[in-house]
DNA sequence: TTACATGTAATCAATATAGTTACAAGTTTG
DNA sequence: CAAACTTGTAACTATATTGATTACATGTAA
């Protein structure tokens, strides 16, 4: 019915958590991939995204992926970004070209570009607040009461 | 580079601006048709479904769309969840049939999926607090500062 | 040098978007 | 009534993204 924003972003936090949960192992691009049930390629290219943005550290060759910063320095926010799932200031499309002859085509896209974006800061405030170290603890959390 | 959020949303926004803007006269889907610079098959689906969710009244053959409700009374949540650009609770997708022998795989979906939609739901709230009356002033704003 | 891992390009099926054509059904007017 | 016009929809197209997959070059280590 409607596109969603890119399970990348889901991935990607789940790889972060598992690296971590998996500190003392070896994280290669396989052992992540049977995890998240899906192809190593894909995994790598996500790794390649998140290693760009400075969240990892993956080097050719060498099997496994660690954080590069500490758990409670990695929002959602920052994984978010490191995957590209939305660009700034364009998650909602606008359409262009409206009429300027019109008083509402001509003004229509000043006018509304400042509130979409407003509700998509809005988003990522929320995931800005959120840090993979809470992710791993909530995780830890559920899986003791279903124990 | 990713696929943002459907511009029928902005266009929603457009149309019943206009709708209000027009509201001396007959505003068929041609006319807006010409506002938006799109065509009128195209503005009488968004129209068919701004009726559906109340928004609007039209009827078969009569030409032109009257606004159902006041200016005041009609938010761009209202907008965005008429021309059903986003599911609830669906804006961001998250990977299905992650593993369940593995603890991060077992757990990832409960654990991210409220955080998912926390963001999702202040987006929303944002959206839910711009009328189509401010963006009706705004837009007289604009074209007398332009004047 | 053999075995294995990462990095990345290329390809594919499925699906959403935006635009367009076509036409049935309803309404008004001359 | 008939002509003209409008809405309501279905169907189709081109384009683009997603997620999955294959393939292979490059890098590392036993």
């Amino acid at each position: 019915m409607f596109m969603s924003i890119s399970s990348r972003f889901a991935v990607g936090i789940h790889i972060l958590s598992l690296i971590e949960f998996n500190k003392d192992g070896v994280s290669s691009s396989e052992y992540l991939a049977g995890s998240v049930n899906t192809n190593p390629a894909l995994i790598r290219r996500i790794l390649g995204m998140l290693k760009k943005a400075g969240l990892i550290e993956v080097r050719p060759g060498i099997a496994g992926s660690k954080l590069a910063r500490s758990l409670s320095d990695i929002t959602l926010l920052d994984v978010y970004k490191a995957v590209d799932v939305v660009q700034d200031n364009e998650l909602f499309s606008v359409h262009d070209n409206p009429n300027p002859k019109c008083i509402v085509g001509k003004n229509i896209q000043d006018t509304i570009i400042p509130i979409l974006s407003t509700a998509q800061l809005a988003l990522e405030k929320v995931l800005g607040n959120v840090t993979i170290e809470d992710v791993v603890k909530d995780i830890v959390e559920k899986e003791e009461r279903h124990s």
